[in-house]
DNA sequence: TTAAGTTAAGTTTTT
DNA sequence: CTTAACTTAA
């Protein structure tokens, strides 16, 4: 194998050490995915290891791919047989097979973070709960801190130990796995709980997938929580061919359950293990990565490492602030298409990366006034949209029966005249009977409380019924196609010929081409199924269609960039208060949070290979009201030699005293009083003005003008009073009369 | 029962 | 500024 003229040292003895547990910690951009695709090439051609043998496993759908098409790029033959997948998708591929072992259906469905929430609030309900005091999101998230740990509701109970409110969120806990249990289903964090009970719980089972995985190799190792930990433990355990890889700098997922010491005490885990690590950087220049270096090495309790590179000192790192987040955006976009005209980048080459998703819109406006190509990464996610959601639980009910929430939220969509006082009798009945709520609605009639609103049910069931047999011998894609055609949910959307419903129709369309391509590809195990397709759909992760040979800008989170590069990089919102964010400053181990922020900017820093370019605002408009902030402290520690264009002296900080203002109003909530401090924003326009002036919107018709309105058809336009957020305007038409309406919502048409 | 209209509350980060 | 949740009218 030819891979010695073009590996350094380490990365050959990573290569080469097949046997036992092996630590890589692999700094930012030093070829660990080339290190694990050539070593597993190396077992297989020179170590005589069976494919069949190898198991890699990572945390998106995306790295694995990229995994295993270099892996079968570099291996003739059998690279097939190598387990390339997430730890969500290995989990799933486990529980289908075994999980009726320990008293689960091998049918069961997957519940993403909104079904969760329906249930929680269900069980809120149930249990008497005032959600106003309790928070749904907070029971959720107890629960699923928990499954990280693997704590079970009975060991939840043996800790609460008296406290009265853990003892309730027990309660909690319980109820909601009873009735995760009733639904047949599993949520994110059960994936890996279940699996690893599995293992704890049958010898043979676990035995069985000891023997197959006898060299395992895990990416982004820092990410993994408790459950995960113990999960590679128990499969590992037998052969102890464990090479784990990540980087303890980059360990961004705490708030996910990650484990830092999962890998900081590997070797405490693994007394035996051999320790290499990856320093030499291939990806960015030494500007950037000393830029990097600074910022990292302020966090204690880390694996000292050093990146180093051949690559070239490159460019200073850029350094702007503005006035607002508008100019912020501005920047950029002018930037990006100065660069993409000049033929110095392309689109595609640019990624700009920031704290938190509400940053995005911003961007997308300007983007979408120059005429910049881009795409946004997280947000919303395609499979969390509704029209998505309604059809997916149609498949859903159709493929898993005791699936309740999916069967409630479309039992009135489209709209059957079924409402909420029919489906609670529904539910009672089902509840007395101890039988599912869908068979209840099987057995309609029998309810003795529902009267004459149970011959409305009676088609609902008739259109399940008929679509499950049929699903025994047509495609996922028919099936798909005989649901909308019989719910009549697209014809609903187009006989409403609004903007919004013919997005959605364009998103149910592309919902039919990847059942479709579900179906048509080859590479998949075993045949096309309809549990096999919404698994999958379970699973993506926005990350996941991210296509690096097209042409258009990444918009995305700093979470969300990890494992990417980019040849020019823009990291906006750097600002004290956005990132680190309040909650990391004002929290009680701030100096933890504090370092975890951090990491994620040197994460952030680290996906830059040119060209970083970091930017701030003074002001900044932040959930309507106007923020003023001060320069990132991440920022001040980049010494000012790697660092190129000047930040404005700051001002005093008794003039607007940051600390009082923002913190304290933020963690108060306290109406503006602290603002009144801050003299120094009196004329200082508002961010609201900039956003008028920056307004594309100005609009396309005046007094006089004739329009065309969706609804209404043609009329005049008689007057435009412009308010504060919108323009008021008056048309006359000529079918329907005087109607006074605003502008961004009117979506009139000039003639 | 549904649709529209009003009000309260909320935002880190996600497989 | 958004979104969800609640209220009220049809």
């Amino acid at each position: 194998m030819a891979f010695n003229e073009t590996m350094n040292e380490m990365q050959r003895q990573a290569v080469l050490h097949t046997e036992g547990p092996l630590l890589i910690l692999a700094g930012a951009g030093s070829g660990k995915t080339r290190v694990l695709t050539h070593r597993t090439a190396y077992l297989i051609e020179e170590a005589g290891v069976n494919p069949y043998h190898i198991m890699a496993i990572t945390f998106t759908n995306k790295a694995a791919g990229e995994m295993r098409q270099r892996i079968d790029d570099m291996v003739g033959y059998g690279s097939e047989s190598v387990w390339v997948a997430t730890f969500h998708s290995t989990c799933v591929r486990i529980l289908r097979r075994y999980i009726d072992r320990i008293g689960f259906d091998t049918s069961f469905t997957i519940y993403d973070a909104d079904d969760q929430k329906t249930l929680m609030k269900e069980i809120c309900k149930r249990m008497e709960i005032d959600t106003k005091i309790y928070k749904e999101r907070a029971f959720l998230g107890v629960i699923s801190s928990a499954k990280d740990e693997l704590i079970d509701p009975e060991e939840f109970f043996r800790r609460a130990q008296g406290d009265y409110q853990k003892i309730r969120q027990a309660e909690v806990y319980r109820e909601y796995q009873d009735s995760l249990r009733k639904n047949n289903a599993l949520d994110f964090d059960d994936l890996i709980m279940k699996t690893v009970e599995l293992f704890k719980k049958d010898a043979e089972v676990l035995n069985s997938y000891q023997e197959r995985f006898r060299y395992i190799m895990v990416d982004e190792y820092q990410d993994t929580n408790t459950a995960q930990f113990q999960l590679i433990k128990l499969l590992a355990g037998k052969y102890r061919n464990l090479c784990v890889v990540g980087d303890d700098d980059q360990s961004i997922y705490k708030f996910r359950g990650a484990n830092i010491y999962n890998i900081l005490n590997f070797e405490k885990e693994y007394p035996d293990a051999t320790v290499i690590k990856l320093e030499q950087n291939y990806r960015s220049t030494q500007n950037i990565l000393n830029a990097a270096n600074h910022v990292i090495a302020n966090n204690v309790g880390r694996k000292r490492k050093e990146l180093w590179t051949e690559n070239g000192e490159g460019e200073k790192v850029i350094l702007r602030q503005f006035e607002t987040g508008y100019e912020e955006a501005d920047y950029v976009a002018t930037d990006i298409t100065a660069k993409a005209r000049e033929g110095i980048c392309a689109y595609g080459d640019c990624a700009v990366l920031y704290r938190t998703n509400a940053q995005s819109r911003l961007f997308e406006e300007r983007f979408i006034a120059s005429n910049i190509p881009y795409k946004i990464v997280g947000g919303v996610n395609f499979y969390a949209r509704k029209e998505i959601k309604d059809l997916l639980a149609y498949l859903k009910t159709v493929d898993n029966a005791k699936d309740d929430l999916a069967v409630r939220r479309i039992i009135n969509v489209p709209k059957r005249g079924i409402g909420a006082t029919t489906l609670n009798r529904v539910q009672n009945y089902a509840l007395q009977q101890g039988i599912g709520f869908y068979d209840a609605l099987k057995a309609a009639e029998e309810i003795p409380t529902l009267g004459r609103s149970a011959s409305k049910l009676k088609p609902f069931v008739t259109l399940i019924q008929t679509m499950r047999s049929k699903a025994a011998y047509i495609g996922v894609t028919e099936l798909l196609q005989e649901i909308i055609e019989e719910t009549g949910y697209v014809a609903e959307l187009e006989a409403e010929n609004t903007e919004e419903a013919n997005q959605r129709i364009l998103n149910i369309d592309e919902l039919i081409s990847k059942a479709a391509s579900y179906e048509a590809d080859e590479s998949r195990e075993g045949p096309a199924t309809l549990s096999g397709f919404l698994e999958e759909v379970a699973l993506v992760a926005d990350i996941d269609s991210v296509d690096e040979t097209q042409d258009y800008v990444v918009l995305m989170t700093l979470h969300s960039a990890k494992g990417l590069e980019f040849p020019q990089v823009y990291l906006a919102g750097m600002e004290d208060g956005l990132f680190p964010s309040y909650m990391s400053i004002c929290s009680d181990n701030s100096m933890e949070e504090i370092e975890e922020e951090r990491r994620l900017c040197y994460v952030g820093i680290t996906r830059a290979k040119e060209r970083l370019s970091i930017s701030c605002a003074k002001q900044r408009m932040i959930r309507g009201e106007t923020q003023y902030n001060k320069v990132s402290r991440f920022v001040k520690e980049i010494p000012a030699e790697f660092l190129a264009g000047e930040i404005q002296k700051e001002r005093e900080p008794e003039k607007y005293k940051p600390t009082m203002s923002q913190f304290a109003r933020q963690a108060f909530r306290a109406k503006p009083m602290a603002m009144s401090q801050s003299g120094g924003m009196r004329q200082m326009p508002s961010a609201k003005d900039f956003g008028k002036s920056a307004d594309n919107r100005k609009l396309s018709y005046d007094v006089g003008d004739r329009v065309k309105h969706m609804k209404f058809g043609e009329g005049t336009v008689k007057q435009i009073v412009s308010g504060g957020r919108d323009h008021e305007v008056t048309v006359e038409f000529d079918g329907a009369g005087v109607k006074k309406m605003f502008a961004a919502f009117a979506k009139l048409q000039k003639l």
